[in-house]
RNA sequence: GCACCGGUGGUGAAGCGGCUAACACGCAGGUCUGCAAAACCUGUAUUCGCGGGUUCAAUUCCCGCCCGGUGCUCCA
């Protein structure tokens, strides 16, 4: 099945395809490392770890580039403050970064490419522009790109330009250009600033042409898709259109990809607010990354996604629920009799075919969900009726794998990140951060759990009930759930 | 101001010309249980911001209005 994208340069839905009927080669903008990265960063690298999840089910191998920008006015600006090299500076965020994308359960690009590593690429590409007529330099040492040797600026974001062509003139530093709007490529060296010597100058990449030069170095000069988040259709990706073409004469990327922003109870997320979240913040509130995964994915890529804790919360309680079923099936209890149930057959067929189409149609999370937990309930009844067989049980954990594969919330691995969490929280004095449940709950070891468990069952078959209830009680306090059952007793960590 | 997107139950959120308006969470009642939990069953929007229009038929298309968001400047 072929997978169908909004492409923001056609403004339409496209298939999506290699172009080269290999592998399909994208390009996805990723951080400035300045900081930790927020809910909103993680949005967008999350529905774009879906796309690439949904390309793999659908045996579409990808060629992925990401960007880390390690060099900006930002990163100059802070390193400078704490009188630091701004690799010095950057290196801990853009590990922190990773980290975070690994708890998030976000895939890894084939290829990572650094600004700074790339310079001279960037500067082979602002001579083509310079020969090209595209580009110029100031007397400052600046280059510029020459918006008006670029006719078709403005095609991605449906902007027409023509009309408001340089109105005043707001930065002083930037005096020398020929038109208002025409965007730097190259910022001559300031006394004191990092900068790089090089065949057009001494200074530092305009943010960008990094980007321009990056993918082509990677990808080609065109190349099948282009992603990032919605604030960077205008202007960064149309400024790297213009580089990018100005210099090729082909297309840059057939199609673009654009992921709408998030809100947070209802607001824009800033800082100002005090609704601005680190995915850190969100995992010392005791949340579960799967949870912070879940949530940020099942609205699709091309809303707004309205971030709350109570999502958050329903976010846990699905998952939970997922995770509860595929028990009921793995348990080493679960031995299931040979043979099968049609109807349930069926049920996983039509799950599983509803669930790639979902996906298949504009990357629709939402609606990929739903067959999935159908299917969770229709074989949930069977097992209550006693109609569930060992071939059921195969075709629907291989339809739990399949949903997995993209979503990646079941397969629990929530312990890790949570601890790692909390060992960042202690070596960064923020422990006060943390919630108390989260704390208690951790301050009880497995051993310890399965004690207090078995103390419980000693109880109960002395009919000892009110102890009994005393021990789950105390225990759910601390964030632990006990559950009797048939099989022997479950417990699990909220 | 200009441009774009959206307003569906208690909440989140699909659907976008005609099926009982998915799915999740929540809540209420029931089955099961020592009690719970899990699981299942039943109920939870006679209706899709408001007002017009097109159509045999509109939540779905068109127009107007109201409300929310975003972009036009660094930003995922």
């Amino acid at each position: 099945m072929p997978l169908r994208l909004f492409n923001t340069l056609s403004g339409q839905v496209d298939e999506l395809s290699p172009m080269d009927g290999k592998a399909l080669r994208m390009y996805a903008c990723g951080p400035t490392v300045y900081d930790y990265g927020h809910i909103g960063n993680f949005r967008t690298f999350l529905q774009i770890d879906v796309l690439r999840r949904t390309l793999a089910l659908l045996s579409i191998p990808v060629r992925h580039v990401m960007n880390i920008t390690d060099v900006d006015d930002k990163i100059i600006c802070n390193a400078a403050e704490a009188g630091i090299p701004i690799a010095e500076y950057t290196a801990p965020f853009e590990q922190a970064f990773l980290e975070d994308l690994e708890v998030l359960g976000v895939e890894r690009p084939e290829i990572l490419a650094r600004a700074t590593e790339h310079i001279p690429r960037m500067v082979e590409l602002i001579q083509k522009l310079s020969s090209a007529g595209a580009a110029y330099k100031t007397e400052d040492g600046s280059w510029y790109f020459r918006l008006a040797s670029f006719p078709e600026y403005g095609k991605l974001s449906k902007k027409d330009l023509s009309g408001m062509e340089d109105g005043a003139r707001v930065d002083l530093d930037e005096y020398e250009k020929d038109s208002a709007r025409d965007f730097a490529l190259w910022k001559a060296a300031k006394p004191g600033e990092t900068s790089w010597d090089t065949a057009i100058g001494r200074g530092r990449p305009g943010w960008h042409i990094e980007c321009s030069a990056m993918a082509m170095e990677y990808l080609g000069e065109s190349f099948d898709l282009h992603a990032g988040g919605e604030d960077l259709m205008f202007p960064h990706h149309e400024n790297e259109i213009a580089q990018s073409e100005s210099v090729t004469h082909r297309p840059f990327a057939r199609n673009w990809m654009h992921v709408r922003f998030l809100l947070v109870d209802g607001r824009k997320m800033s800082k100002s607010e005090g609704n601005f979240f680190t995915l850190r913040d969100l995992l010392l509130k005791g949340y579960k990354a799967s949870a912070i995964r879940l949530a940020l994915i099942s609205v699709p890529y091309r809303h707004q996604l309205n971030f709350t804790f109570d999502g958050l919360t329903e976010a846990t309680n699905a998952i939970d629920r997922l995770r509860t079923f595929r028990k009921r099936l793995t348990a080493p209890q679960a031995a299931f009799s040979a043979g099968s149930n049609p109807a349930l057959q069926t049920a996983a067929c039509k799950a599983q075919t509803d669930y790639i189409a979902a996906l298949s149609n504009d990357l629709n999370t939402a609606e990929a969900r739903a067959p999935i937990f159908e299917l969770v309930r229709a074989a949930n009844t069977a097992l209550d009726q006693g109609q569930f067989f060992a071939d059921d049980s195969d075709a629907i954990l291989a339809v739990l794998a399949s949903f997995d594969a993209v979503f990646d919330v079941i397969e629990d691995r929530d312990a890790e990140p949570t601890r790692r969490a909390l060992e960042w929280a202690q070596k960064e004095g923020r422990m006060g951060d943390v919630a108390p449940e989260l704390l208690a709950s951790q301050a009880l070891t497995d051993e310890a759990i399965d004690a207090l468990v078995a103390e419980r069952t000693l109880a109960k078959r002395q009919r000892n009930f009110a102890r009994a209830d005393q021990i789950r009680n105390e225990m759910a306090e601390k964030g632990i759930i006990i559950e009797d059952s048939k099989d022997g007793v479950r417990w699990k960590r909220k």
